[in-house]
DNA sequence: TTGACGAGTAGGGAATCTCCTACGTATTTT
DNA sequence: AAAATACGTAGGAGATTCCCTACTCGTCAA
């Protein structure tokens, strides 16, 4: 009974949640981390193969990924692997948790609703 | 069988999920939804008592928070009251789905190693 | 050791964000 | 009808974002 199943997880501050927001508030930074989660731990030309803009561009959105922490690099002789860290991610599941009921009984009272219309198979 | 239990949810476009992330990137905007979820729905005056900035200001952030559909306002006289809208949470937390599992082989392997770190009761 | 390669930084420009004060508008009270 | 109330918008200042090209730094190959 003295395990630890879960290892203690400290609510992060507002200024680094709001570093993760605004991490995730972008679409190359978002579609870099699903790379990074199908395609495992890749150095940054693999990345740069996906996307239109510049290599340095590329950089710096790595650069707001790392300082948010859902990333982190490792260097590979002159090449540098990313890799996905998602523990701030359970952190916004965590922060989501307490609005769950509202969209759960949004959804719900609307799914009742759907129920409630004559199902037309044409239009 | 041809009940809808849950009805469709259609994934938000990538600009919209930049509007909806970008909104919760700023701890003002965050203690707003807090506000409407633990206090219900309220005017903008209700709102605004619990922040040091102008009024006017408080008002942009709400329509930040309008316009990614996290909040919306019904008018009574000459008040607005707005209300917290989860459905954006909930494709949030879809997104975050295929992440999950890597935080949670993170969070197991961590947990087991702090499993295996001999307990000091003090310091 | 010289050159090529992988990647980050510097600096700059256009757009956007976040705050402010001043003002406009609709509604309610007097 | 006039004053007060509740709220939004306009416009502006300063910081930040997001993209670029040029450059620097470290590592590997010839």
């Amino acid at each position: 009974m003295n395990a630890t199943p879960v290892p203690p997880r400290t609510a992060l501050s507002a200024p680094d949640q709001d570093r993760v927001f605004a991490a995730l508030a972008n679409a190359t930074r978002r579609e870099v981390l699903r790379l990074l989660r199908d395609d495992g731990p890749q150095p940054v030309q693999r990345l740069a193969d996906h996307f239109a803009m510049s290599r340095p561009s590329l950089s710096e959105h790595l650069k707001v990924l790392r300082q948010a922490g859902l990333v982190s690099e490792q260097r590979a002789g002159r090449q540098r692997i990313y890799r996905l860290e998602a523990a701030p991610l359970s952190e916004v599941q965590d922060w989501l948790g307490p609005y769950e009921r509202f969209w759960r009984a949004k959804l719900a009272s609307l799914g009742a609703l759907l129920d409630r219309i004559p199902h037309e198979e044409a239009q």
